[in-house]
DNA sequence: CCTCCTCTTGATTGACATACAAGAGATATT
DNA sequence: AATATCTCTTGTATGTCAATCAAGAGGAGG
């Protein structure tokens, strides 16, 4: 079982390269964040981050997954309040990182990998909500206001609104559910 | 006053450079419509398309603001339908630029010109929508109402949503504004 | 005939993602 | 101990792209 040159494993390495490039993707965004200058900020020559990563959109999908993960967790602390509240949560905890929502979805198209991502992203986020739903819906239904919900809070996140604004949407949006 | 050289005005050749770049930006993205590819699908030189337009994204808006025109123009042929049918009528009539859709939303943190157009189009798409809402609602209200309905289309339009999916959301949005 | 003005092009630059082949260092095998 | 093999790293190179610049070509007006 050989081990890292450096007395590191493979997984340790690539996730420093994954900390160096989720920064500067959230920070510069896709374009922005350059395969030189992660490897920089990384210590390493552009071409070692190919020996960890097939292409940028394997490491930007590993970079999207661990946020996911992140927000998958920390959602365990919010999960007891009202939806409402967790929706501005939500918001509040993908504003941050609105460059990698919005590469998301440009990139959706021409990445295959960033495409299962996106897919395998909507299914978890509906996961996290569904069975907190008490009415009675049919499925058609229910997929229909999910996605109002999903929609709505991807267009917080993305586009310019204040405190009130997004307190306003999330709380429309809680209410809608509650009144159905 | 001199003329074109060609008998064309520059207006006239700015449409035609328009034309193409319209439907590569479409078919294969921003990225994937380089301007050497738009330039020969003019017949033209990519030097020439800097004469034209100051840098790609202006091309890019040039192209963007020909679609809202249409679709501003092409509304008022729906204006007098339910709101739900116009919802379904504008995810069907963005649907087919949704690459357009994501480039902005993508590309809106790094061009300038790029995000004053795409405050422009909400304005717009906002000011088609709020005479007919008839209930009488604070400020603030209207516009979260107005925002969960932007970017729930917003978001059916660059989902995949099947036709029974992109009603059942159309509708349930219209609802939900008459309910209030 | 000369001189602007409008348009077009060729040559070039610098950044980028990525491929390839060769190296270096540690471990495993003989 | 010598060699072979695996893991990782780097130098070099390729092709593509947006954008720049300087130089032309053609018509209009003086």
């Amino acid at each position: 079982m050989p081990r890292n040159r450096n007395d590191q494993t493979k997984e340790a390495k690539r996730d420093e390269i994954v900390t160096a490039a989720s920064s500067l993707f959230v920070s510069e965004g896709y374009d922005g964040a350059s395969m030189g200058k992660i490897a920089a900020a990384a210590g390493l020559t552009p071409n070692t981050l190919y020996w960890y990563f097939g292409d940028k959109d394997e490491l930007f999908v590993a970079v999207a997954d661990r946020y996911l993960d992140l927000l998958l967790e920390q959602h365990t602390t919010v999960a007891e309040q009202p939806l409402a509240e967790q929706f501005v949560w939500l918001v509040d905890s993908l504003r941050p990182v609105r460059h990698l929502v919005a590469t998301v979805h440009a990139r959706v198209a021409r990445s295959p990998r960033i495409a299962e991502w996106h897919s395998s992203f909507h299914r978890q986020m509906e996961a996290l909500f569904e069975d907190q739903l008490t009415i009675e819906l049919s499925a058609a239904r229910r997929n229909a206001e999910a996605a109002v919900v999903t929609f709505a809070i991807e267009g917080a996140v993305t586009h310019d609104l204040d405190a009130d604004a997004t307190a306003d949407l999330c709380h429309s949006l809680a209410q809608r559910l509650a009144g159905l």
